[in-house]
DNA sequence: ACGAGGGATGAATACGTATACAATTGAATA
DNA sequence: TATTCAATTGTATACGTATTCATCCCTCGT
């Protein structure tokens, strides 16, 4: 298979123009049915299918929707990439995938312009990347996911990350816990921003202050929350919860606490945020506020889909809820009692 | 920004013409300094990019490579993907990621023959699957990573898995084991095979024979290594060590054996293959057989790239050594003693 | 019976780039 | 000074498809 038919070497065999190929090819209704099956049965024939690039140029649009993403090996990441690609294929779009850490900026701003993807889904905006300012400069639809940026002009999807958190402070509150430990990203970004302040909102409907020392801000590796634990697990005074705005954090924290002899739920409460899969296998059996993949990403897609459509369609930003999900690493009797 | 600026507008403005300012772009000595100096002022005034179907349609090259990957929210499989998206990136080529458990295999085929991308990046092929027979029928250049098949003509990288589990066998009989459990995969595949051929080799050449019964053939699941354990410990006499084919299995079977009050490693030894990333951490403390993921990644895309350049070069199978990396879930004195 | 009109098809073109080929220039050579 | 040749640059074309426009033929209405 040296080279690959073209429409015009099928037009031929079929006896007719290569305008009528095309045609058929697009379902265009101005063709005649005999023609059109005769066509069909030399497409099929031949084994044929549409030079993808040469259609793209023609049409502009080339079916493929560009992806960045961070950290895919973060389990959470993986989940939503998986269903990211689950939901393209199913609309019969082709993902182009880019990690925005091993892909140097200037690699980005090129793909921007080369009208390669019709759209972007953004998954790890944070404020201070240039990279949704760039995409929205070009003018190219695109959807923020996951991560929002507040006050932009441009459709995202997110958790409600607040609300989320907010649940799990007061499910704490309510369960009789006083000295709790808050477990934060150094990062920027409104995601964990939300998941830190709604969850102090809790605490404060609850009568409930929250030390500063209980409070920690590490990066994003597992390694980060096993040192928060240790941190604040070895006090004169440990809490007797934490919350952290990860599940990666969290598994982090309970390896820490492990690591010192601390038991969950006995000694300490965990809660985590996310609730990837991970989160039920028994080694964690972690309690975490659930992020709506499936919902969060089919959204998304359709919106983005709606825009690439119409690209003057109204900004949209969804918000889902995410509820608590209760498991081991919270005793469901009070801890008080 | 309606439409971007074509080679053509670049070249009114700079005076010259749409040939020369190709030239420009394309590095074509051919062009005299001070012209190549001025078009590049204005391309760079004019933030160009070329577009990247034109070109592709011209040159017959994408600069973009397909991957096809199964289970991304596996560990190994994330971080086999991390991987492959470094390296890529880091000799500027892209990709467009397949999830062969979503896209369905007709889609697949028309992919094949789009010219859409200049080669096929394969990490899960297995026997039954066509898709490496249909990718190679497409003369697209093609590397099996990670997973190969025995006897195709085709360039393949894999982990030494016959010798890493050897290794692991052999580790566990000089430890003195006798009474070993073995959990593998009904998967077919000539990576599981490998990791369990070489195993039982191991155990043969010690002199240690293998019940039937303390062998387990599960499928891929957390969850099923997590009921091949119970199956395994529940026995009258349960074996004192267990190796499995795959980190993942590895993690369910170290969950099941805690549900069933086993502790590992005083009562039962544990021995996994991959060493993903997880294995580290506490939680599991996985011994484990390492699967140079790196090195996997970076010589199979050499090989791709080679290939690409060269479609007429002979194939290569390189098989890289997977070395044993030992940690808390096999003690360091021999279980006999 | 003749023109109108619609259905079906072919011819021609454009998408934006790379490149073979032609043309122009100037310098170097005999 | 006429000629050759190298260095640049411009012109024209091709990649494979979608689509506009023109053409052809057949049917229908008056």
């Amino acid at each position: 298979m040296a080279r690959p038919p073209t429409s015009r070497d099928l037009a031929r065999l079929a006896g007719v123009s290569q305008a009528t190929v095309s045609r058929v090819l697009t379902n265009n209704p101005k063709v005649n049915p005999e023609t059109r099956a005769r066509v069909l049965q030399v497409l099929k024939d031949a084994n044929y299918t549409p030079n993808a690039l040469a259609r793209a140029m023609k049409t502009g649009r080339t079916d493929t929707i560009g992806v960045f993403m961070t950290r895919v090996t973060s389990p959470f990441h993986a989940e939503l990439l998986d269903e990211i690609g689950r939901v393209l294929s199913s609309v019969g779009l082709h993902m182009i995938l880019w990690n925005i850490e091993h892909d140097p900026e200037e690699t980005i701003a090129d793909v921007l312009h080369q009208r390669l993807v019709d759209g972007f889904l953004l998954t790890s905006a944070t404020y201070d990347s240039k990279l949704h300012t760039m995409a929205l400069a070009s003018g190219t639809p695109t959807v923020l996911l996951h991560r929002g940026i507040d006050g932009l002009d441009c459709d995202q999807v997110v958790g409600d990350n607040w609300q989320g958190a907010y649940d799990a402070g007061r499910y704490l509150v309510e369960a009789g816990h006083t000295d709790i430990g808050l477990v934060t990203l150094t990062h920027t970004g409104n995601t964990s921003r939300d998941r830190d302040l709604g969850f102090r909102a809790a605490l404060t409907d609850g009568g409930v202050k929250i030390k500063p020392s209980n409070v920690v801000s590490v990066g994003v590796p597992h390694a980060d929350g096993h040192a928060a634990a240790r941190q604040l697990l070895s006090k004169r005074r440990p809490p007797t919860a934490i919350y952290t705005v990860t599940d990666l954090l969290a598994f982090g924290i309970l390896d820490g606490a492990r690591a010192i002899g601390a038991k969950v739920p006995d000694d300490v409460w965990l809660i985590g945020f996310d609730n990837t899969e991970l989160a039920a296998w028994e080694s964690f059996d972690l309690t975490s506020v659930e992020q709506p993949v499936h919902a969060i990403v089919q959204t998304g897609i359709d919106l983005l889909r709606g825009r690439i459509a119409d690209p003057d369609r109204p900004t949209e930003i969804v918000s889902l809820p995410c509820p608590l999900v209760i498991r081991g690493s919270t005793a469901n009797t009070p801890w008080a009692s």
